[in-house]
DNA sequence: AAATTGTCCAAAACCGGTTTCGGCAACTCA
DNA sequence: TGAGTTGCCGAAACCGGTTTTGGACAATTT
């Protein structure tokens, strides 16, 4: 059914060899015959068999990502566009991406190692690194290609690509600083991810380079979803020492702390500083908008495609890092600072004294608009 | 480098036809010999390459998903899940899940095409299907497998799973009718898929089952964002006769007609509904959360999965079309009509005066406060 | 004791490609 | 004209598995 070399050589009247070294562009094949077994190669649509050619030059010709299948609702967000540009980086070479998903961090390294014993990929790209990251030391021992989309330890054995979270939060930090803002909270993501550490790094160091000893900062961790946010806000600004501003690892956190405010009807922006990371597009549609910065996701994956594709192709290539900004979106979640810590918590304490009132007023209201 | 069923062969002093009938079980091979190279074949990490394995068995152990790479923002929520319902469902026979991304819709049936012919995978699944969807064509033209996620025409040659989309929305409309509704607005998604002609097929059967020939329906399409949702619902409230009842074919629809909602000071649940589809981890956190069906994604993908399966490997197995429902979630968005279309225009109209009012009310009050 | 059967495995063919090798014919050059 | 190139292609080996074939030997039957 399904058309081979041998069946295409038939056709032609010549030996399956030629056939082959015609579709290669070898030089030792005449420009006509050449022509001839091109021409007839369309017509009837033959294409090689990409697990054949496989087994002569031992490539698969896929990469793998695996995912940890968080059994906990979506995934995270920046995932989709990162797929996509592994994707159609790697297509150019004809390579194509397999996904495959693990249910523990145990599962996550066999699957590894199986899918590159077995030569269902070729490579591996790895996002989400951790500190120590298992999936790298049992990759080490195959010899397998890798790139990281994140940084770790040891990080000149291996080809990388990350955006320099420590600057972008050092400089979200410094212009919340410049604001006027003394009392911070650092919300942070996932504990166990190297980014987390990246990105309190950079939050301590814009603190450490102002250093005038009058800097509150309060840091939180495993912060990563919007009702985590809005929970965490929530308690922070209802306490005695509430943090003017807050620096989010994560947009969806930032959300939280977005819906936080509109719960106690306080003004991002205005009582209250919020600058998020990564980008999402709903950060664009909250009221106010969110300012955070914006990673591309889609260049990301591309890179770490091309870095990939080197190491596999190119014998003895280098392995090779590279950091990039991600550029801040400056929406209206921040500004000039308006209240101190102290005013803020006063001003919250009456803002809900009055919102509660207001809620039996509101009834009240109502009823009188309808008749 | 990598050990190879020879190096085992080897190893063990016996022949490779041998060690690989001992490792696929057959019987013509003693038991003690049998454990041997098992034994062997798990001490030295052999794993047969996938590659070579295809080439006699002419399957690649792989099937394919290819995702239309829409530049703008984010891909459809559902997508995660799905591709992880699948990987875990297809992982048990070995099986990987091929993930490619096209650029246009003629790019996309290449790439069916072109796998396919390379024997990268041995079918398909086919999300996002249409009324006449040219993948489907090529596919049957190559006789590729291939399992729907969806409906479309001509159903009955294809394997397919889908939930009941029809009935979840005659069973929304059914329930506004009930709630005293009278005004409707059905809020469509993307016009070109198929899910789309069913989701509005279902309101307008459960208006039609209704029929007092008092009930309005307004019709849009293709609003597939929250700010789509929420520009849609502005302009329809801020109308002279609004829709009480909003139906959605997504929730991110939903989610920008509460977003609406807000804007105005309306609270939804009370003074209009609002009713989504899909069940995204962001309909629980609005404010009211959203009522809608919510759609097992990772069961969807894993059913899809399994018929693939099938398809792939019992010979002259059955198509089978499988059509589950999906679960109402009650949550607050939607309730017992309290306007009525013109009422509420009234109400939106003077809530529109107050507010502009409030605004400058706002700031005095503050200024007040802060002293 | 000869014939038959069954057990187990080595050898070889095969899958669909790629690549090496070698040979024929046509050309080049002295 | 004859030796050495060169251009082109068929034949064959190879990649790493699976499957078929066939044969050696032991165990059973007649």
């Amino acid at each position: 059914m399904k058309i081979t070399i041998q069946d295409l050589a038939n056709h032609l009247g010549i030996s399956k060899g030629t056939v082959s070294r015609a579709l290669r562009g070898y030089a030792d094949v005449s420009a006509s015959t050449a022509k001839r077994v091109q021409q007839a190669a369309k017509e009837l649509g033959y294409q090689p068999s990409a697990v054949a050619q496989g087994i002569k030059t031992g490539l698969a010709r896929s990469v793998g990502l695996i995912l940890l299948s968080e059994s906990s609702a979506a995934s995270p967000p920046f995932l989709m566009q990162f797929i996509n540009g592994i994707s159609t980086s790697i297509a150019k070479q004809g390579y194509t991406l397999t996904v495959a998903t693990a249910q523990s961090d145990a599962e996550m390294v066999e699957l590894h190692r199986d899918l590159f014993v077995q030569r269902k990929v070729d490579g591996f790209i790895l996002p989400r690194t951790t500190q120590n990251d298992l999936r790298i030391q049992i990759l080490d021992q195959l010899k397998a290609p890798l790139v990281l989309y994140g940084q770790t330890e040891n990080l000149t054995q291996y080809s990388w690509f990350d955006i320099n979270q420590v600057e972008c939060f050092r400089r979200a930090t410094a212009r919340l600083l410049a604001f006027g803002h003394r009392h911070f909270a650092f919300l942070g993501g996932d504990a166990p991810l190297f980014y987390n550490s990246l990105r309190k790094k950079g939050v301590e160091l814009g603190i450490q380079e102002f250093d005038q000893g009058e800097v509150q900062l309060q840091i939180f961790e495993n912060i990563t979803t919007v009702a985590d946010g809005l929970e965490c806000a929530l308690r922070l600004l209802k306490s005695t020492q509430p943090p003017t501003a807050f620096l989010c690892a994560l947009d969806l956190s930032a959300l939280g702390v977005i819906r936080a405010t509109k719960q106690l009807e306080l003004i991002p922006g205005e009582h209250i500083s919020v600058i998020g990371y990564e980008g999402i597009p709903e950060g664009e549609f909250s009221e106010p908008g969110l300012t955070t910065f914006e990673v591309d996701q889609y260049e990301a994956g591309s890179q770490c495609g091309v870095k990939l594709m080197q190491l596999i192709h190119e014998k003895g290539a280098k392995v090779s890092g590279t950091l990039t900004m991600a550029v801040l979106l400056e929406r209206g979640s921040d500004g000039p600072v308006h209240f101190n810590s102290g005013e803020l918590a006063t001003f919250v304490r009456n803002r809900r004294r009055l919102l509660s009132s207001q809620d039996t007023l509101q009834q009240m209201t109502e009823k009188s608009l309808r008749n």
